[in-house]
DNA sequence: CTTACGATTCCC
DNA sequence: GGAATCGTAAGG
């Protein structure tokens, strides 16, 4: 049996996993995702990715957090129920995240990197034409929003539900290992531990 | 209104 | 190593 030889798997028959199924902790969350599919409708178009990597945001003692400061008009989806997209916009680009925990307690998953699996052309043509390897389609947290057509709008979708943007189980999963470091540009609370990635993907930003 | 500031990316 | 670049949040 090889790859080549495989019936292609037809995502649109997948349901999203369920509010339920997401773990309860920030950091179990941040586990849990790895692995999981992110799927993107754009028009009649499923654009399909695996999650490598992602950093955990806690919600307290995290200075690094955005929820850290408080609730604002910004960060007001951390503080709803979990499940649901956390997009906020760093100078040109949208960083996506998982908002985790229960209720009025405002953890949230950063997707870091993402593997592509399909609509690989369509990520291509979104990340513009000097981008000339495909892992550097959607390395990055900036790169991934861009290649899977994620911005503001999307702000507060519930990612439960068969909309424009939701999760579901892989139907190849493989077993990995996870490797875990501190997380990557921020200044505030630097030491802490809370990227979590699959090791020896290519895929992730950093190795 | 003005200012400071990034959970980034890309180029030099 | 450094600039680009823009919404957010806080202060006057």
């Amino acid at each position: 049996m090889t790859d080549e030889n495989a019936e292609p798997v037809d995502y649109r028959n997948i349901e999203p996993l369920t509010r339920e199924l997401y773990p309860h902790s920030t950091i179990d969350a941040a586990k849990w995702a790895l692995g999981k599919l992110l799927i993107r409708r754009l028009g009649e178009e499923d654009l399909v990715a695996r999650i490598v990597e992602v950093e955990a945001y806690l919600p307290e003692y995290d200075e690094a957090a955005h929820a850290f400061a408080g609730e604002t008009n910004r960060t007001r989806v951390l503080f709803g129920e979990p499940g649901h997209a956390y997009i906020f916009q760093l100078r040109k680009y949208h960083c996506m995240n998982i908002v985790a925990e229960p209720e009025s307690v405002p953890g949230c998953v950063l997707i870091r990197a993402v593997e592509p699996i399909q609509g690989i052309e369509t990520m291509q043509m979104l990340r513009g034409e000097h981008v000339k390897k495909e892992h550097n389609l959607t390395n990055g947290p900036g790169k991934l929003s861009q290649a899977l057509g994620i911005d503001l709008g999307l702000y507060g979708a519930d990612l439960t539900q068969r909309g424009d943007l939701y999760l579901i189980d892989d139907p190849d999963a493989k077993p990995f290992e996870i490797a875990q470091s501190t997380r990557i540009g921020i200044t505030k609370s630097p030491d802490l531990e809370l990227r979590f990635f699959i090791a020896d993907n290519p895929f992730v930003s950093k190795p």
